[in-house]
DNA sequence: GGGGAATATTCCTGTCAAGGAATGTTGTGG
DNA sequence: CCACAACATTCCTTGACAGGAATATTCCCC
């Protein structure tokens, strides 16, 4: 996941990935449509295949690459446990939550608050 | 967002926010903890503090750091736009504008597939 | 108000990664 | 088989950043 996070966190390589939601594209295409140079275009698409961000297919002497859900679905799974940070109608698990502390400390001795 | 890839592509700084998750929590707790050292936790939160993922609250000479929202919100949000990467539920709206796509060549011109 | 706890900041060093330029590789069409 | 097109891979240089040690700051309490 942290390798994910490193993959993202360069502007080029995010935009890239933003490129290719809209479907698999070419080397070439990538770098002419984020105006950088093929080499480092290459080099990216390889650290995004590392953490397995993006697949290749090759056609011909031209190779297309395509987006990979599955780390994605992974951050997306990871941020649902923070959800109650930000999401209100997560309050009342942490009041369910609560109740549950509560009944446990009432439980084993007493009630603190 | 960018800017929160990279703060989370951190390794301590990543434990850190797991950490937090739990709640608020102190510098030296989170040194001892994870086992880092003082200054190295203090330059880790300001990191963190400088991209919007914690906030401070001073009480007498500590302070405790607490866990924001708000750009792991974003980043879920971000997500959603990808969803139909991974989540089969989304396959209906693929055909849909697979749909669309074939009616509009069919408009403009003639279909190519 | 002086000392110590809790935290922040600085300086230094080594490592790593991105960009640029050049070159290597592979497949294809003629 | 050859030349070119589409990529990949090096090499080099530079800048950013993490860790460690030392020092600076801030604030409470006696």
């Amino acid at each position: 996941m942290i390798a994910t996070f490193a993959a993202l966190s360069e502007p080029s390589r995010f935009r890239i990935v933003e490129l290719l939601r809209a479907g698999p594209c070419t080397v070439n295409v990538i770098g002419e449509r984020l105006g950088l140079q093929q080499p480092q275009v290459s080099k990216h698409l390889k650290v995004l295949k590392d953490v397995g961000l993006v697949d290749v297919e090759p056609r011909a002497t031209q190779r297309f690459y395509e987006l990979r859900g599955e780390p994605l679905r992974e951050l997306h799974a990871w941020l649902e446990d923070y959800r109650a940070l930000w999401d209100e109608r997560f309050d009342a698990i942490d009041e369910v939550l609560e109740g549950m502390k509560t009944k446990e400390k009432a439980h084993g001795r007493k009630q603190k608050k």
